[in-house]
DNA sequence: GGCAACAATGTAACCGTTTACAGAAAACGT
DNA sequence: ACGTTTTCTGTAAACGGTTACATTGTTGCC
C-alpha cells in the first residue's frame, strides 16, 4: 500500500507538500504540484481516509441505527438518508442495533471514531435510554422515538393525525363498530396510532371498547392471527383499521380465508403506504407517509448539526400523513 | 472527548496498561484490570475506532457499493450481508457508486482506509473496467457482473438457467408465440435472461423473431409501456416474459387497462419473486431468487478473503434460482 | 542469600495523515 | 546593495490508539 511518504520521495518533496497538493492549498508551485499528481497517480496513491480523519476529526460519515433492515419501509429510509449524505459528501454506515437491552450502546461505541454523528431509530421505549452516557456533543438525531432531551433532533410522523384521519373516514363512510390492530407494545409509534384511534371514535361519540383492541405485532403474520380474533368478536366489527400496512395486508388474506369479502364484509384501512398497498386485490385505503423525505430531513438536519450551524434550537419536525383513499374500505359512495 | 491517555492518568497506570485491559490481554493482574475498567465507565471512555484501526490495520467494517438504493431487492441484499458481517463482528458501509463513468472509482478511493474489503454491484459492463487500478490485494467481490479477472469472487445469480426454466414452463403449457420483455441495456443480468429467453425456444424448436424481443429497463413503467407495444404486435403472443418482476406488474397494469384478461387472454412471467408477486392480482408465476442468501454468502466470502483465508482459489459462485408457478400464466392444467 | 524464571507494568516507536511554525528563495522597493 | 515582504517548501508535533521491548517486582530453587 503506497503512502504519502512514498509518494512524497518519490517526488522528491516532502509530505507537507503532497498533503498540500492533495487539499487543494494554493501555496504550492504550478509544476511541483503537477509532477506529485502524475508520480502519485502513477503510483497508485490513494489517501487514507481512516489516517486523515483521526487529525482532521472529520470522518464525512454518518451512522444510522435501525432496529430491523427489512421491508420497504427501510430501503426508503436510507435511500432518502443516503441521498442527503451524498448530496454533501457524506458517506453513510448502516448498523442494526437490535431490540436487545444494551445492543444498542454497543453499536454506539463502535461508530465512536467513525462517524461525525449518528441517526437513531429505536421505536422502543427503554432504548433511548441507553442513549444516555454517550460521548456529550455528539450529534445524533432520533426518528420516531418519544420526544426526550436526548438528541439534538428529533423527527417523526403524525402518527396521531394520520390514525385520526383515517378513523374518521371509516366513521364518515357510515362504520360505527370499528377494531384497531395494534402495533408493537412499547414501541412509540403504535401508541400514538391508537391514540389516534380512540380520539376519533370519542369524538364522533363512539363509545370506546376494549375488545375492539387486538394486539398485533406490525408483522403479516401478526395481521393474519388478529384476523382470525376479530371474526371471534360478536357482533363483529364493520371495520378494521391495521396498524400498519403489512399487517392490513395479512387481515385481508384472512378474512379472505374464512370466506368473507372486502370491503364487502367489512372493511380494511392500513398505515404507511409500502408500495404493495397499491397493488394488492382490494387496493388498499391507507396513510401515506413519504419515508424517504424523513430520512433526507433527518439526515440534513444530523449533518447541519455536526458541522457546528445548529444555530437553531433543538430541532423536532413532524412529517405530515395523507389518506390515500383506495377500495379497501368502500368509497364513501358505497 | 476522553482519550486512553485521560483514563491511564486516571487511573494511575500507562497507556499500556489501558490498553491490555481492552483487549482482553491476559497479563494484566486482577485488581488493576477491574479499577481501570472502573475509571473508564465512570469517565465514558469509548475507544477510538479509527484510531485504533490505523494501527491494526483492520477497520472492522465492509463497504458495499450498489448502484441503487431502491426497492426490494436491495432491501434485501442489504440485510444479508449485514446479518453475515454483524454475525462476525463487522459493520458496513453502504454507498451508491452511480452509473456514471468515474463514480465508482471515486467511491472506492473514498473507502480507503475505512473498510477491509468491498462488495461491488455493477452490473453495467463498463463499470467493471473502473475496478482496475484499485490497490492491490484489496479484497473485492463482485456481485451480478461478467465474469473478469478482477476481484477475489464473483457471486451472480442463475439468471439464464431461471430465464431458461420460466419460457420453458410457458412453452409445456401450451404457449408458442412468448414475447420477453428486455432489461437495462448494457445490463449483464438482462442479457444472461435473455439468453436463457431465447435458448429455450430454440430448443422447442420456435423460431425466434426480434420483433417479440420489447425493450425494457427494469422499471415498473418500463413494463408499462412494454405492454403497449405488445398490444400493437399482430399475431399478439399469447404470453410474455418480463425481465424482472418490477416489468411484469408495469405490463399487468397495462394489459388490464387496455381490457385483457390475465392468464385467460394473455399469460405473464416475472424474475426477481419480489414479496409483491405474490400480493397482486393474479398472483404472478416467476423466479425466484434468494436474495438475503447471496448478500450473505458475499459478504461471507470477502470476510474469508479480508482475513487471509482465501485458501480457495478465486471463488465464482452462482445463486440457483426456483421456478414459483402462480396464477398469472395459468396453470399447467388449464 | 543469590540467581533464574516469570508475571505485571512502563517506555516509546509506529500507523498515515494534517498543519502550525520556521526557513529559504524569490520578488520588490529604495 | 540591502532590508522587507511574499511565495514556496520543509520540519516536526499532533491525532488516539497498539505492541515490541525494557524494566521492575515476585517467586522458587539451590
Amino acid at each position: 500500500m503506497v503512502t504519502i511518504r512514498d509518494v512524497a520521495r518519490a517526488a522528491g518533496v516532502s509530505v507537507a507538500t503532497v498533503s498540500r497538493v492533495y487539499n487543494g492549498n494554493l501555496q504550492v508551485k504550478e509544476d511541483t504540484r503537477k509532477r506529485v499528481r502524475e508520480i502519485a497517480a502513477e503510483m497508485g496513491y490513494t489517501p487514507h481516509g481512516g489516517a486523515r480523519s483521526l487529525i482532521t476529526r472529520r470522518t464525512h460519515a454518518i451512522g444510522v441505527l435501525l432496529p430491523d433492515l427489512y421491508g420497504e419501509f427501510f430501503s426508503e429510509l436510507i435511500r432518502g438518508i443516503d441521498q442527503a449524505a451524498r448530496a454533501r459528501g457524506y458517506h453513510v454506515l448502516v448498523a442494526r442495533a437490535g431490540h436487545a437491552g444494551d445492543d444498542l450502546l454497543t453499536a454506539f461505541r463502535a461508530m465512536r471514531g467513525r462517524v461525525d454523528g449518528v441517526i437513531v431509530m429505536s421505536p422502543e421505549f427503554d432504548q433511548v435510554s441507553a442513549t444516555r452516557g454517550l460521548p456529550e456533543g455528539f450529534p445524533v438525531v432520533l426518528l420516531n422515538s418519544p420526544r426526550t432531551d436526548v438528541g439534538s433532533a428529533h423527527f417523526g410522523i403524525a402518527n396521531f393525525e394520520g390514525a385520526h384521519a383515517m378513523v374518521r373516514h371509516l366513521i364518515q363512510i357510515g362504520h360505527t363498530r370499528i377494531a384497531i390492530i395494534k402495533g408493537a407494545e412499547r414501541n412509540h409509534d403504535a401508541a400514538e396510532r391508537l391514540r389516534g384511534y380512540q380520539a376519533a371514535l370519542v369524538e364522533a361519540g363512539i363509545q370506546l371498547d376494549g375488545r375492539l383492541e387486538i394486539p398485533g405485532d406490525f408483522t403479516e403474520h401478526g395481521g393474519y392471527e388478529a384476523a382470525r380474533a376479530i371474526l371471534a368478536l360478536a357482533p363483529r366489527p364493520t371495520a378494521v383499521f391495521a396498524s400498519n400496512d403489512g399487517m392490513a395486508l395479512g387481515a385481508l388474506g384472512g378474512f379472505r380465508d374464512a370466506g368473507l369479502r372486502v370491503p364487502g364484509d367489512i372493511a380494511i384501512g392500513g398505515f404507511d403506504d409500502i408500495p404493495m398497498a397499491r397493488y394488492v386485490d382490494p387496493p388498499l385505503t391507507t396513510v401515506r407517509v413519504d419515508i424517504s423525505t424523513l430520512g433526507a430531513r433527518a439526515a440534513a438536519s444530523l449533518l447541519e448539526a455536526a458541522n457546528g450551524n445548529s444555530s437553531h434550537a433543538p430541532h423536532d419536525e413532524t412529517m405530515p400523513t395523507t389518506l390515500v383513499v383506495r377500495r379497501s374500505c368502500g368509497s364513501s359512495s358505497s
